[in-house]
DNA sequence: ACATAATTGCACGTTGTGTTCAATAACTTA
DNA sequence: TAAGTTATTGAACACAACGTGCAATTATGT
């Protein structure tokens, strides 16, 4: 690939990211962008066709990196450590989102976790597969599918809007035991 | 109130619905609803400062509603009837929100319930508040709050996106279950 | 060094926003 | 019903952003 193309992306890039920590996506322009990257307008729609397809770009970018951090990890099939095996690939997950943290907050900002949905929604899906049918028996399974997904970047959002302050290995138990994947829970009273 | 602000008003009100119908918030311009409410586009402003205004004047609405519906219910503080009391108010908002369709519908395709929090949050939070400290001790009680509101908005979406096809009442009973207010969840394996 | 390809800046048409204003129509109330 | 008030209308204006096209320039790979 030609040296310019790759520098322009960087630029690009880095430019996108920078501005996500002070606007939100909406505010941003494309305008913006090529200034803050310090290239012609018209450089930018030889990359991109329009400003979502970066933000795109920005998510499947993330996405891939999480995805190649946790999927090796699953290689045990033994119960009795599978719950701490979808634990440690929270934590995974939680380590690497927190070391991206302003790109994590710029893709949670448009739209609370809209896109993050969107492109970890199936990859989730998959993760959290196994253990739906095993909590709830009376709980339709595409609910308490959907309830883990969404209730994990709910989980996210209130971490990094708390400055990411308990640790990855913290908000992953907060988020198993609130889940029902926990031995004792409370009851009525 | 001049009879003719109040149809105006209403012609806004009925042409978003519809437009939200067709439409993504997004997708929507000013122009757009002048014409489909058959006004000029500065009568819009004579009403509304932005579109943004608008959606705050509906989501008000909403929320007022839900708000006089659910509040009288709560009279007993019987430890014995709480749940029952938290999940007849749970009932009685999805029964409205079912019955606004359409403007539920786009409320939530606005940024998955964005607003939807935004509005309703500080309710929901009252709500919820009281249950929280008395389900996961081992978790921090603004973690826990957060999870039930989100994951109430959640749960709305879900429904909606099925096209509204559980009863309110199974819902409702999905959510309580999936939150902890049941005596028996399940256990690791 | 030369062919190739990316970048640049400028121009253009389009769409949407928000404001202003004078003319017109509808309303209230006395 | 007449008079004064107030809302609506449509047109005009300035502005910002989008997306496209293109010729000139510049950097790259070989």
């Amino acid at each position: 690939m030609d040296r310019r193309q790759q520098k322009t992306q960087q630029a690009i890039f880095k430019a996108f990211d920078r501005l996500l920590e002070k606007k939100r996506f909406e505010d941003i322009s494309i305008k913006d962008i090529a200034e803050e990257a310090n290239i012609g307008r018209s450089t930018f729609y030889a990359h991109f066709e329009t400003k979502a397809d970066l933000m795109d770009a920005v998510c499947s970018e993330i996405f891939t990196h999480v995805l190649s951090i946790t999927i090796p990890t699953e290689q045990s099939h033994d119960f009795s450590t599978s719950e701490t095996s979808l634990k440690n690939r929270l934590i995974h997950i939680l380590h690497h989102l927190k070391d991206n943290g302003s790109t994590t907050k710029g893709v949670f900002a448009s739209g609370d976790g809209q896109l993050f949905l969107h492109y970890f929604g199936e990859y989730l899906k998959e993760m959290f597969n196994p253990y739906v049918s095993t909590i709830y028996i009376q709980v339709p399974d595409d609910y308490v599918l959907n309830h883990m997904v969404t209730g994990f970047a709910a989980t996210v959002n209130w971490w990094l809007q708390g400055g990411f302050s308990p640790t990855p290995e913290m908000v992953a138990d907060y988020f198993m035991q609130v889940n029902g994947f926990v031995t004792i829970t409370k009851i009525s009273q």
